[in-house]
DNA sequence: CTAGATTTGTTCGTATGTATC
DNA sequence: TGATACATACGAACAAATCTA
């Protein structure tokens, strides 16, 4: 602990701003100030040292911190340079994901989300699916059918998730589709190593298939009565079949290691 | 000749990783697989030099990514070096921030995901709140009560968020708690810069008081039953609120303005 | 297809600021 | 106060990637 007892704590220890710091904040503010987008270049790294009167390592930093905040990729050779990048949503879904990593989460947790924010978004999307979208969800639809016939449990699992991620782009409200999106993606991890063999997986999949063909169905009625009650089914069957899957995932760990063996990563 | 004729060319471009890239995934590995937790210490950049065969540059740079995403700091001086921080909430925040600014985003999307999420915070409390719970949260009560007597009507508006960040702090789903407090972290900032003059600003205050006080009652009673419909009453009344002000904000920026201008920042 | 030009990626050496003892 | 240990920053070089003639 330190010892100051006169001067009020500072809790802000008013540490040097580093100068690479200070520039990648000034490389932002010029991106947003001079609108710059996808596919335009920010100065090499010679004009920046000019520009900004320092060291080639410094610049570097800079661009390092632009290039983790999936700002910009670095190019080499001629007409190289950092270009600006579309727009980061992996970059925030990944620093997300990082922070979850170190909380505790299960099923439940999810789905207790999941529940609430895929039956918003499923009303969001009625009367604004194109005949594109409804494509895509029937192929999509068609896909699953194959994955099950054909015995492909785990697959099917995935490709299920993906008809979530369809109505995500077609939602209009960005903050509700991230999040579904974010979420459809922990469920793919979450799944991918506990498709083991479990006699419920048919009986699943041909649920999920039902619950998805009855959504498209109310999706072209525009029924969003019908979208709702659908989907909150839907999420409630896929809670239930998940929590055993996790249940027996658990116990099959269980009897296969001694206890205080780490869990796999 | 013949550099590779009969493998196949990788459609993927294959840019080789960056060394320093490389190097920021080893440790972020590293601190993953040896449990690093906040306070510990990387080994300085002499050591790194060291171990991993390269320069200071690029072992600068490596820990330039670590530290925008959050997992460290550096210090200078004896006993310096990466410390290890204690998780990056703010930094997850922060790229989620980042995406949603380019995107458009009103009220109403925002309360479409708050009038549910808000609920199922307060689910999810009941029965898990301690005593200092209850202290802050009437502490915050008290607090809004005087900031609504003296006039402060924006500091009101802040004040009263607080209340459901409390309520974040006391939930078990991690994953719950982040969303909402996100969204109270927008709802901050958006009502920044709406909160002149507004008649309905007095009633709206003293609503917000009379919610409040009701969900805390109904925490003490442990009635679920009443926190949902307490908290959903809560939150569309503050939708409508905002909407408002929200509306009143529009108007006053158009007649303000020639269209075509553009909005601050 | 090779050769050269351009720009990032990496290295080494050195000097300065900063915090601890 | 000075000495020490460390991050921060500078500058000059070379290596690798990539576009163009």
């Amino acid at each position: 602990m330190s010892s100051d007892a006169t001067m009020t704590e500072a809790p802000a220890p008013m540490r040097r701003i580093k100068l690479s710091d200070q520039i990648a904040e000034d490389l932002c503010r010029r991106i947003a100030r001079e609108r710059l987008g996808p596919g335009d270049r920010l100065p090499n790294e010679a004009a920046l040292m000019r520009h900004y009167g320092c060291a080639k390592g410094t610049i570097r930093e800079a661009l390092k911190s632009l290039e983790v905040q999936g700002l910009v990729t670095m190019q080499s050779g001629p007409n190289g340079g950092p270009e600006i990048r579309p727009i980061s949503v992996e970059a925030a879904a990944r620093q997300l994901r990082r922070f979850l990593h170190f909380q505790e989460l299960d099923f439940a947790q999810v789905y207790a989300l999941r529940r609430s924010l895929e039956v918003q978004l499923g009303l969001g999307v009625v009367g604004r699916l194109t005949p594109q979208d409804f494509a895509r969800l029937e192929a999509n639809i068609a896909e699953c059918e194959a994955a099950n016939a054909e015995g492909r449990r785990g697959i099917g699992r995935i490709v299920e998730v993906d008809f979530h991620d369809i109505l995500c782009d077609a939602s209009d409200n960005p903050l509700l589709a991230f999040m579904c999106r974010f979420l459809n993606s922990l469920l793919r991890d979450l799944v991918e190593f506990r498709s083991e063999s479990l006699t419920e997986h048919e009986a699943f999949g041909a649920h999920n298939l039902a619950s998805h063909r009855a959504l498209v169905c109310a999706f072209r009625a525009e029924d969003a009565d019908a979208v709702r009650g659908e989907m909150h089914a839907h999420m409630c069957c896929a809670e239930h079949f998940m929590q055993r899957l996790d249940a027996k995932f658990r116990t099959d760990l269980l009897s296969a290691r001694t206890p205080g063996a780490r869990a796999a990563e």
